[in-house]
DNA sequence: ACAAGTACTTACCTTTAAGTAGGATACCTA
DNA sequence: TAGGTATCCTACTTAAAGGTAAGTACTTGT
């Protein structure tokens, strides 16, 4: 981004927001990492977040192809997700911010 | 944060979002950098953001200790803005998520 | 009088995000 | 029947964030 006028709509930091902003994605991000976790595992590792918002917000960042959902045609159902390539590409930024908010 | 069952009031990166949090912040704090700016001056260079978001958000930052804000006793009034040290150690997020959005 | 400069405040409204509660699917077991 | 498994949806409500418009202060110039 240009320092000068860039208009917002090409502004690669609200691209970024976009995608991983809210309370609750760069969590769900960070608590999947490099492993692949279930949709119960998730509630586990996450008891103060609401289903809904985590199966919203999980939905979103498969759409924005941060993660990669597979699912398994069965009962109980079976679903597993894991971080893309591009999802990978956030970690440094969460363990930056993990950092930051660890020291100050 | 470990990723067993850490509440979230500990969590750092909560914590990290508490404080850069919403639609503009990191945008202000980019547009400051390493300079010494007045509102006017960020008014020009983001003039998507109403008065009052800005100076909603720059109050905030400034109460977080991410900026500093020095006020001249004068008459057109006069107000510079700068990056704390805290503030400082928010570049290199804000360089991966600009990183990020413009790749992806 | 009005306009310009600079930085802010306030009341109210609109939009967005998050939360609550109830419901759904299909199969198995007691 | 009830309860369990696992994942998800929906309607509605609440909370939070962002936006709009009008106003403030003081000085100087027209």
């Amino acid at each position: 981004m240009d320092k000068i006028f860039l208009e917002q709509s090409k502004c690669p930091i609200k691209k970024t927001l976009d995608i991983i902003g809210g309370k609750w994605k760069l969590r769900i991000i960070f608590q999947i990492g490099s492993e692949i976790r279930r949709y119960g595992e998730l509630r586990k590792l996450m008891p103060d977040i609401s289903e809904k918002m985590l199966i919203q917000e999980l939905k979103s960042l498969v759409e924005y192809g941060v993660l990669s959902k597979k699912s398994y045609h069965q009962i109980p159902p079976k679903v597993e997700y894991n971080l893309t390539e591009k999802g990978f590409k956030l970690i440094p930024i969460i363990d930056l911010m993990k950092e930051f908010g660890a020291e100050n």
